[in-house]
DNA sequence: CAACTTAACGAATTACATTCGTTTTACTAT
DNA sequence: ATAGTAAAACGAATGTAATTCGTTAAGTTG
């Protein structure tokens, strides 16, 4: 016993290995962590305070690593990888998506996304006065566009539906994660080709 | 003891209970609803079998008692008038919302909202391929949007920001409530106006 | 009225997260 | 080097909730 000569426990350890657990299963607990890790539970207290804690370290977890890809020089298509790449983060780990949503604290890599953005929007001409608006907007839709992923097909359960319409409209659809990628994407092609419209004709090549 | 004369608990009741926990801490323990009910934990089983089928109760309680507006002739401002009565739903318990998201359900309010939506997108001659992605896209924009109710002062520190313009975007922006509605009434703008660009002209008017 | 079901209770159980004291090792300053 | 402090593990104990189960009394049905 006693503190080892080589540190059993980091931070990114112990999210990484909560983070298996909700991928396989779509929870965790400090036991299973633990065991995990080859580790007691009280042990992980050492480096962060409780379950939260480790929920915030994965959150932190899936923004690192991706790397951002070249910004193309229109500024709607920019906003597009922005956003792709926002989702992208929530869609490698579906089940983790509900657990984020349970309680809402700014992670590090989230403000910088929002500073990024808020950069394109700037130098598009979008008055600031609504700038924040409008990142909010893009923000909701992916957040909302995220949990989408993590319950595809039980919602879309055809013996629901009242009308005839929506029926076929569900079988039309598709399942899956294919049809929760198609929506994005119809979605932000909608919001973003709609966003040149708030522009100020004079503010977009200062 | 022994079954009471008249009935101490129902669902509705437990749901309704919980649901003024939720409104008022942001949490509820069946313990304290018994309390409210002045019922002990285990009556609530004779009910409902645990605190998930609660959260789904308050989720059927939340969307119940709404009178539905007459609907425009317009149809991008009829579904704006049910997407709005949708988030509105949310909207008024804003520390449920979080918890609805843990686990998705589709409730039998919100498969006939989709209903209604469908048939307003149908006549307007919105493509029966594309109609679910479309009711997703205005799902998850309500959905986010909702969340972000949920919380709108924290995640908006503008310590975190690393771009003077998105600071001054945050100044600009107001807070609380009234940013995040004004959030969600642009954002639907932006797609409510895009919306026709994906109906076919020939079956607008059939 | 008898059989069955319903809806309450209360005790017991279980599953967790969390705290605390202890131990051993690593780091740091003199 | 060495004393002193911090770090990192353990194991036991605590506490909070959810959940289960047996019991009781009152409805409900044939």
């Amino acid at each position: 016993m006693g503190r080892p000569v080589t540190p059993k426990l980091s931070v990114d350890k112990i999210a990484a290995a909560a983070l298996a657990l909700v991928d396989q299963k779509g929870e965790f607990t400090l036991a299973e962590v633990a065991a995990a890790l080859s580790v007691r539970p009280s042990s992980i207290y050492n480096h962060l305070s409780g379950k939260t804690e480790i929920i915030e370290a994965m959150r932190a977890l899936i923004f690192t690593g991706e790397p951002m890809p070249p910004m193309p020089g229109d500024w709607t298509d920019a906003l597009r990888v922005l956003l792709r790449r926002y989702r992208d983060a929530f869609a490698r780990h579906p089940r983790l998506i509900p657990m984020l949503t349970a309680y809402t604290v700014s992670s590090p890599d989230v403000v910088h996304m929002y500073d990024d953005i808020a950069t394109v929007l700037h130098a598009a001409g979008i008055p600031t006065a609504r700038l924040l608006d409008v990142i909010t907007v893009l923000d909701s839709f992916v957040i909302g566009s995220a949990l989408d992923i993590a319950a595809p097909d039980q919602v879309w359960d055809p013996t629901h539906a009242r009308t005839p319409i929506l029926v076929a409209a569900i079988a039309a659809a598709g399942q899956g994660r294919a049809r929760a990628d198609r929506a994005f994407e119809l979605g932000l092609g909608l919001i973003l080709g709609a966003l040149p419209g708030l522009a100020t004709s004079d503010q977009g090549r200062g």
